[in-house]
DNA sequence: AATGAATGAGGGTTCATTCAT
DNA sequence: GATGAATGAACCCTCATTCAT
């Protein structure tokens, strides 16, 4: 990459992250690309430029997001750490929760715009399943994870509960503090409410 | 009431359930009065006499959701089932998914809406809480509930839970027909992945 | 004048004087029929069936007004008081620049009503010239006009004042209990700016 | 000033005079945006563009006019003249007058726009009572303007009779061509009703 | 490649007026 | 005769997008 494409790289970057802010605050529709332009402080039409419109904007800025948070969710598995562990690193994704209405914002864009979905319902879904599965498999390992119960369910069951946190990013960050209460909830998620038998 | 002011009311219904309907599948700012008329097959202007506003209408449909929604739970509470069923029958309810992005649109009502936030957070909070810790009783006495674990954090686990549910109902509604996962799943809420212990 | 047609000649003035007051505060444009059907305490239906439309109220509200003006200038003329004190009586009518915009209220209204126009400027017009002319006359049998003095001018001189008046009532009533300076004024009309020399 | 910002100042302008055409004739609100876009040869969306709403074009026109009022008052009143031409020059500024109803135009624009009124009712009233105060003086010193009349009363006066004549375009415009009447008229200004006492 | 200027389409809202009771 | 309900037209304004430089 040489200077001229690295700067219009970085322009795009900064368009890129301009409206990721915005997005994650406000939604897609109440952020006007007059909006996400003063925040990148470029013309609206520079936009138009490097993205063609503002769905493919939302496209771009919705890959990035997913395939930064799959970089991630990768990471954690490979480490060296325990399922409960584990578990929290990748439920409590501390940053994607501390970044806002994520997860509201990723379905949204996802559902509105069947070219999108595609993209992800094909290839990021199969890449998230299997490392989901990899995790159950840890899990089942370190007995922590029932056997007997469908992968199916249990796949279901983390979904779910992914869904759950992201879609309570007010809840989470209000009681980030309390690590005490934070662990209590992932030993919920593993123990459920009858909670351990020894 | 008499005859006016029942065809009044049945006109005021009719308008909100098209703006219900609407809402649910494309949001609130997606959805032009001038949709809801044509749906509700009066004119925008109806709306503005019988509602105020666009902001006002959205009041009244998510307050009238939400009693209906709180009604429902009180009616579940009181029934003579045992904890699990009770849990499925809260956590899974099935004609809340059935309508759609129910929660997500509820959450965006409510944080987009100081008035409105104020309204739910305080009355409706108030009675769901009592309510959730009426069936958290209910569970320990069954032995569904260790004792040991803290309130709060069984409150926040049932809340990201139900939350994880509102929030998926493209997953469970596909789900729905297969009653034994469904089982399971809520098997899991209560076992956690560790799983019964016998 | 039968008790029905009192009952509804009162309506009739009831919903005339709720339009008056709130077209002199507002103007013609900002006040709409809903307006003046609250502060009337009548549907706005109501104004139709007496009235026919906006248009026609103006009219009635406005000739009303108009008439009112003429019979007490007509009173004033014929009271046995020195031509300084009509003129002051005439000019500074109290209760018309107490009344707010009267005079553009009335100017507008004639302006943008060809139908009013007509009217008003007929039969009115000719009543208020008739009547000019008296005073002057009684002016210069008092030595207060001087006969070289052309009436035209002198009837536009007037007129222009009025107008002025009736165009400053933020001044006027600001200096309303300033009797001196009031006084004054009105020596300036008699006496201009090179004042009395005697 | 370069190429592009003349272009731009005279489409500004050319917005402007358009507005200031149909507000004159019409008054503000029944000249709605789209008629002046229309006049003016331009979207209405240009229009926002360049002003930023109804209001704020409204400040603007309404600000041009009476700095460029101030510019030729100012300009009179440093004339070699004699004091009673200059008050004909001010008080049947025939350029205004032409104008149409500019003097209800303007007033109820300050009427009703607080920001306006202060921006007004501060600078502008300031400068044009210190521009008044040494018309008088001039006056006085010609021996035209009675010292013992108080400042107070004869700024009043004259004030009123400068609205008078702003009221009532349709008068002075059908009078202009009679030149006698129209000195006449100033003469009754100067010396009043009772005229000159030689 | 970047921008200021311009715009068509559409959204929420108000209002004078009509309809049905 | 009086009213609640309903509406078409118009208004101000916003936005994604294109044009001209």
């Amino acid at each position: 990459m040489n200077g001229f494409e690295r700067r219009k790289e970085q322009k795009r970057e900064s368009i890129r992250r301009a409206a990721m802010e915005l997005f994650q605050v406000h939604g897609f529709n109440k952020v006007s690309l007059s909006d996400v332009a003063s925040r990148a402080g470029v013309s609206q039409v520079t936009i138009y430029n490097h993205f063609g419109s503002k769905e493919k904007l939302i496209h771009e800025v919705v890959k990035k997001q997913m395939e930064d948070m799959l970089e991630k969710y990768r990471g954690i598995l490979r480490e060296d750490r325990s399922f409960p562990e584990k578990m929290e690193a990748i439920v409590f994704d501390k940053t994607q929760i501390a970044a806002g209405y994520q997860g509201e914002f990723m379905r949204k864009a996802i559902a509105s715009d069947p070219e999108l979905r595609q993209y992800l319902g094909s290839l990021w879904q199969k890449e998230i399943n299997q490392m989901t599965l990899e995790l159950l498999e840890q899990g089942k390992a370190q007995g922590f994870v029932n056997p007997a119960t469908s992968t199916k369910a249990l796949m279901l069951y983390l979904e779910i509960m992914r869904r759950g946190i992201f879609a309570s990013p007010d809840l989470i960050t209000s009681l980030m503090p309390d690590i005490a209460l934070f662990r209590e909830i992932n030993f919920l998620f593993i123990y459920g409410m009858v909670g351990k038998s020894e």
